[in-house]
DNA sequence: GCGATGGTAGAGACAGGTCTGTATCATTGT
DNA sequence: ACAATGATACAGACCTGTCTCTACCATCGC
């Protein structure tokens, strides 16, 4: 009856990732303890013993996203080495075809910070400080590229990216879609001159 | 005790206001019916009297939003009667200007949208329609504006607008920012062409 | 070999809180 | 007197987190 190949991880694992699963495709405040344990054919203390509470696990399925989101953004750039421009719209275009999986279901951490108001709360800190190192990571792209205004060409790229994590789920802008990818294309040249083609 | 200019309105109006802050500052799922109660100043009954669930406030409040989103569309591009191209840039010179506000918190039909996930959901159906209809009225701009591609435009600045929206929430972009209001225009002049300037 | 031991995990009851929605009764303004 | 509203108690569902009891399975002493 239970899921083959992964009952026999540890708990642990099979937890997290049922929990990462049902929190992303449905959102935290959706998703209780009891159908978590449910889905994961686990037992209620095996997830208290792994992690202290509702909030830590929600922590932990962040740190996991932003690890794995990291791990993708440095698996695109390196496509393109010593090219900060192809990789800035190399990561357009990667968006745009994450956007049209099936699965997509919007940024986790921009989902997260709407859905933990609380200024305290350890989650939402986790993903705004994710959204300010992407951030970060843009802004070295776009000094690298020698835009003119790096930090106007690095604003407008993120309010960019999350403008395609918002609609990719709300709007459906529908397969082959080019907006993302061509947007971005436009404000990068627009900032860093059409030098050299 | 009570709020002295607003108490006597009636209980339903008193309703919605305190609904509609609450939802809006809090978040859908973290406001429950008794805290709208007890900060409208209103019996429960009076409250399941005028509206028939909790999901049909909801509805009430979103419509009400919709309602003043589109006063607030009609107002900016009526400043430029005949001219389209200058109709799109001032709606995001008011929308850079609404993001600085300090009681914005997102859009709040997209926030519906994350918050209740259920396809079923009347109120998720309402929000996305709004988004449809925000569509349909940048189409019709693009398109009057001579853009060469309307729907590559649209879906463009459809994506700008909600990256404003969800980064000026998430992010801090910082008051004077004018990533939006730029990017929108070299969208729009690089899809309109540079004539007549 | 082989039984004892200890760590890990499943199952489920339970406590205490919150949420929506209903019912009842008191109050107030006209 | 009457309709609208305030106050409050309550039912039923759900949620988090704790507790107990049992089963399995490895390792270790002998």
């Amino acid at each position: 009856m239970s899921e083959a190949a992964s009952a026999r991880k540890p708990a642990r694992e099979r937890i997290l990732d049922t929990a990462a699963e049902l929190f992303y495709r449905e959102g935290i405040r959706a998703v209780g303890i009891d159908t978590i344990i449910a889905k994961s054919g686990v037992a209620k203390m095996s997830l208290y013993r792994n992690f202290t509470s509702k909030d830590d696990l929600v922590c932990a399925y962040l740190e996991r996203s932003i690890a794995q989101h990291g791990a993708w953004w440095d698996r695109v750039v390196a496509r393109h080495p010593g090219d900060p421009r192809a990789q800035m719209k190399a990561l357009f275009v990667a968006l745009a075809h994450w956007i049209d999986h099936p699965k997509f279901q919007g940024c986790p951490f921009t989902s997260a910070a709407a859905e933990l108001r609380d200024p305290d709360n350890p989650a939402r800190a986790l993903a705004l400080a994710h959204k300010r190192m992407v951030r970060d990571r843009l802004h070295r792209l776009a000094v690298a590229a020698g835009a003119d205004d790096p930090d106007r060409l690095c604003a407008q790229l993120q309010l960019l990216m999350e403008g395609a994590y918002a609609a990719g789920r709300a709007l459906d802008l529908g397969p082959g879609n080019d907006a993302v990818a061509s947007a971005a294309a436009i404000l990068i040249d627009a900032a860093c001159g059409q030098a050299r083609p």
